[in-house]
DNA sequence: ACCGATCGGATTGTCGACATTATTGACGAT
DNA sequence: ATCGTCAATAATGTCGACAATCCGATCGGT
């Protein structure tokens, strides 16, 4: 019974430790050093790289090993501009799935928001962000486009942050997800939809941003 | 200099030859007689499954193997309505970077395609629209979502050819393609968008049927 | 005749060994 | 001093062998 221990989740071990960053991107990824750190054969670990290889959060190049992948500015932006399409979809299709359970849970989610931000606690207030969006995720009943943007969401996860920089940011994300939720509670279909994605296309312009005053404080500091 | 033949592109083998249906869906993938069939190692060959297995169109259970994955209806309509998302995201892209080349080529393709329908050739109707769809996709210059949609693609091919079997659909396609060709043309962001999406709104209302006459066939048959 | 245990073939999962390939650093010629 | 060559090292890619597992068939008891 206690046999297991060893089991083949060399995959979410590694996958979890380069999401939560215990890898940084572009670092290299030794097939037996990983292997002998979680115990592991370099079998399973090489069946794990070429997983997370297909899956875009690492990259082998032949002959060479694998390393974490960096994911592009530009890469991230298209990522969210997906994430606001596939999520705008599924926006509409929870409007008219959207159970009275998940109302309410989407309900005592955006109370906790609004705590958050009278509190000043940004990154609280992130993963709430993260929760609400998933629990119209589940509402909507559409495990393709669920699966997808679980993929999507890890690859972004190293930008997820920034966007809470913004000053005043939180306060109008705020409002916006009081918009979407309105929308659900009516199962308004097509205002769900367009709240969604006004709610995105803000989020996609906060990161703009974001990227560019980076941009601008690398031109400082060294030159 | 001829050394290569060997390389690792047994998944590019396997691939294509699941996508081109030499293999059915539910069939077993055994490791050693394909390693045989196509001259690579079985290593070579696990590692091209747990790829596809990754990328969905191979399902691995432990200890028990691979086999082709079977997509059903449901996930069928699913990738579809995905799709619709994405391209219609993409068609507003195009509009605003849509090249005097890519229009030309855009052009050619549709006088083809009426060349066809006048013909009845239905799958060179087919075959002329995913070479439309795709031109669009560079045109828009979106590497994200386009290797999205090729995936997609590929785990929805087995319906690609039953919503050409409606009576007067290709004419009504046609229609549409056009209507998508000109709001490119005029690169009017806003009717690229809902043109795409009115254009896939019909592709799914047609698959729905195609799927739900198998039913109504598959019914008969036996009972 | 039915049912459960058990055995055998077939297939997958894992390990270690070895060949292949990149990378680094030292060396020597110009 | 610079460049190219070459050896040493480290990591990946591949193979064969063996263990673990699953599935079906056979067999014996009731």
């Amino acid at each position: 019974m206690e046999t297991r221990g060893q089991r083949s989740d060399a995959y979410h071990k590694l996958r979890e430790a380069i999401v939560s960053g215990q890898y940084h991107p572009n670092e290299r990824l030794v097939e037996a050093s990983i292997a002998q750190r979680m115990g592991a054969g370099r079998t399973a670990v090489r069946a794990a790289l070429v997983r997370l290889d297909q899956e875009g959060l690492v990259e082998i190049e032949p002959n060479r090993g694998a390393r974490v992948r960096l994911i592009s500015d530009r890469e991230a932006l298209e990522i969210e501009e997906v994430r606001a399409a596939l999520e705008g979809m599924l926006a509409r299709r929870a409007a008219t799935r959207v159970t009275a359970e998940d109302l309410s849970a989407l309900r005592q989610v955006i109370t906790k928001m609004r705590e958050r931000v009278e509190a000043g606690d940004s990154i609280g207030y992130s993963e709430l962000n993260a929760t609400f969006h998933q629990r119209i995720w589940t509402a909507a009943d559409h495990p393709t486009a669920s699966h997808l943007l679980g993929s999507l969401k890890s690859q972004g996860i190293r930008f997820q942050y920034q966007t809470a920089l913004r000053p005043g940011r939180a306060q109008r994300s705020l409002r916006e997800h009081e918009a979407i939720f309105g929308a659900l509670k009516a199962h308004d279909e097509d205002s769900a939809e367009t709240a969604m994605r006004e709610h995105l296309a803000e989020v996609l312009d906060t990161l703009r941003w974001a990227i560019d005053s980076q941009h601008r404080a690398a031109r400082w500091l060294p030159g």
